[in-house]
DNA sequence: ATCGTGACGAACG
DNA sequence: CCGTTCGCCACGA
């Protein structure tokens, strides 16, 4: 239970709503900042359970866009939640770390 | 213990 | 900013 995603499932519920963040930085406050393709591993591999109550949407790359591996389902109700929240997308599907990014 | 895999990232060009 | 290349990590078989 204290595994590595363990971690990443609870730093990713810390994210407040209206902000975004990123593989990369979830792995740094994890403890292992060069684990970002792990922390994407991590939700990609979330229990149904967790899905209810971590905000994995709020987790994009380092470039702001989102990552979904093909599923472009996933993907769209990304969007979709994030949409809901306050999250502005530009033009080109991204995201303004700038002005969304969590932490500060 | 080893190998392959993947929602990534930084460095380059 | 975009695609390519290489490096890193944790996980399951």
């Amino acid at each position: 239970m204290d595994s590595f995603y363990m971690t990443v499932y609870n730093i990713t519920t810390l994210i407040p709503s209206g902000m975004v963040s990123t593989y990369g930085r979830i792995a740094a406050m994890a403890g292992s900042p060069r684990a970002a393709r792990a922390v994407g591993y991590a939700l990609h591999s979330l229990p149904e359970d967790q899905l209810a109550t971590v905000p994995w949407q709020r987790v994009i790359n380092s470039r702001g866009k989102i990552s979904s591996s093909g599923d472009s389902g996933r993907a769209v109700l990304q969007k979709k939640l994030l949409l809901s929240e306050g999250i502005i997308f530009g033009g080109d599907d991204t995201v303004s770390l700038k002005e969304f990014g969590w932490p500060r």
